[in-house]
DNA sequence: GTCTCACTGATACCAGGTCTCATAACCATG
DNA sequence: CATGGTTATGAGACCTGGTATCAGTGAGAC
């Protein structure tokens, strides 16, 4: 069963119609290599109106299928995920993504949340940087 | 010294000039008791205009009088800052902010650089949850 | 007081995203 | 299959947050 099928699956699970138009934005957004714009999709999947992109994203968002990525400028970006809650390091120069292996602030939640008497229920977390071979070009141009 | 005459004092320290709209933006912003948008101020700085105010938030940010403050919809809003490098525990059901006393990812900063060989410059960090007060009031209503 | 340059604000513009609403079409059911 | 109810679509208006332009102003060094 190739990637598009499961998604087309998921959505089936729980009830989402199947549409030309759902089918062309998952397929345009499993197309993406890093991290991408929804503007990215919107001009990839041709014919797709561009609130019925942005109406797939946040569905995608909800299943888990994308995560969110945030810029260091605070714009927002998505990406493919293949696994759970997760955090990014990001490069600022090639825009390489690297996905952090598991959650580093979840022991942090529960010590907050005795600490401060908030109950939390959500967490943004997300590293720039520059990859190596980003620092090896700059280096060899300085 | 009052707050103000302090600000003004470091922007003169910097060769900035004392202009009448930054002053309007600077009171404006320093009478906001928790997070603010932008929108905020361009309302409340009567007569100065949008582009100024931006402009004005920027330059606040690059001096830390003000911090910025992500929303959980990754919408930016700011904050007066009163410390150094920090972060934010947000209540998403009335706004409360509580600034967290240090960063609790600096040691991960650390193994993350040495872990990847990316040079990790700079992170976002924030998190959302419900204050013990709006969680009591929760508590009466269902 | 003069001069210069940083700053200003009106305005146009752009990006990202939502709302509306008439139309289309998915798919459960018989 | 044929039908029907309900979900989804897309054109376009609209909204929010933010930047670029540029002629005009005024802060403050001298
Ligand atoms: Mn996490
Ligand atoms: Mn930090
Ligand atoms: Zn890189
Ligand atoms: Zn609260």
């Amino acid at each position: 069963m190739s990637e598009l099928e499961s998604v087309i699956r998921q959505l089936e699970a729980l009830d989402h119609r199947i549409t030309p138009s759902r089918v062309a934005v998952i397929a345009a957004v499993l197309a993406q290599s890093g991290h991408f714009s929804v503007e990215t999709i919107v001009h990839q999947a041709r014919g797709v109106g561009r609130a019925t992109v942005f109406r797939t994203m946040r569905l995608l968002t909800e299943l888990d299928i994308v995560c969110r990525v945030l810029l260091e400028d605070a714009s927002l970006h998505y990406r493919v995920s293949r696994r759970g809650h997760h955090h990014h390091l990001v490069c600022v120069s090639c825009g390489n993504v690297q996905d952090l292996d598991e959650c580093a602030v979840s022991d942090l939640v529960r010590e907050l949340a005795a600490a401060t008497e908030y109950e939390i229920e959500g967490h943004w977390l997300e590293f720039y940087g520059r990859c190596a071979a980003c620092r090896s070009s700059v280096a060899l141009t300085t």
